[in-house]
DNA sequence: GTCTATAGGTGGATAGAC
DNA sequence: GTCTATCCACCTATAGAC
């Protein structure tokens, strides 16, 4: 593995910050002095910071497909599927993150208008795809929903972005892994 | 009714600015401008940011609880509780703002201290009425739990804070009633 | 691509007159 | 209590040398 491009090393810290402290939450500078780069520097890879953002969110949303896309081409059934999906958000949440776009949700009206689109963008993927793996299990008589399975995917989405803020307020990843195995259960076929 | 005290208006107009645009999201130059007075008339009032930020979620704390002791005395039931409870929310949505806290719990690591601790100390009151009445709704019959009450009160929880929040995002109060209504029927027993 | 230097604006905050 | 005036730190962004 090469070293990352400049832009791609950026891209790593400014995610961070943004999941961390907020896209409003962080400057050129904090990135610039991490970095060992001037800020005039980043300003050639990034424009503006509305430019970084929208890069941004671009990336995350790609990488978040992508592993979507793996877990549809290695989890079999809808309720290990489910597991998995649920396990990304886990993750995040390990390294003391928040969802990006959970994040730039708080922040949505001060946010330049792409950025506003995309983080739309992302949650309707995301509520597609788990709409998809619900359609499946039902079909497949493994899970149970009540009400549409796009309703049933928003609300799961919703809660799984609402568990982890209040997890990570208390610093406690054990209340998002009980809240979500809790979701999970109720769409397990009894 | 007099008019509000220059104090409380200030607060009333930052947290309108906090619960839309965040705590961070807002200057003294914004709410100064809004009321016509100038910043360091507004630094008499709130001699910090944090101090105006500290005394914002103590108020808002406060009225919190009064809504929820007038629950208590003119509600009758458990589940109708709960829907006074999920209505108080939607009340906030309705006027295209964002629950405080939850706005609050985002930007949380930027806050100061007595900030965070606030934030936290408004969900476990939220919490405990939640694990108070669903006790209530268990013992009468009415609900049915899955789980630990104080753990599915900790989901209802997290789970409307990130209905609310996806529902801003996308600017339709539809999607966290749809989302809230089939929360409560979860919880009603059949 | 990366730097120095700087512009132009806004942030929270303070001194001191009235 | 409210004002004018001001401070200093920080913000995003740009010009121009190397």
């Amino acid at each position: 593995m090469a070293t990352p491009a400049t832009a791609d090393r950026i891209l790593n810290i400014a995610e961070r910050l943004a999941q961390t402290q907020g896209f409003n939450g962080f400057s050129y500078a904090d990135i610039a002095k991490e970095l060992r780069i001037t800020k005039a520097t980043l300003h050639y890879h990034f424009p503006s910071k509305a430019e970084l953002g929208r890069r941004l969110l671009e990336r995350y949303h790609r990488s978040f497909v992508a592993a979507l896309q793996d877990i549809d081409r290695t989890a079999d059934g809808a309720a290990v599927k489910l597991e998995r999906y649920v396990a990304l958000y886990a993750a995040v949440l390990a390294k003391h993150r928040m969802c990006l776009c959970g994040m730039l949700a708080a922040e949505l009206t001060t946010l330049p208008k792409p950025m506003r689109e995309g983080v739309r963008a992302f949650f309707l993927a995301n509520e597609a795809w788990v709409a998809r793996v619900l359609d499946d299990g039902v079909r497949q008589g493994i899970l149970r929903v009540t009400g549409s399975t796009p309703a049933a995917a928003a609300r799961l989405v919703a809660s799984l972005e609402g568990a982890m803020i209040l997890a990570r307020s208390f610093g406690d990843v054990g209340r998002f892994e009980a809240a979500s195995h809790a979701m999970l259960a109720e769409l397990v076929a009894t």
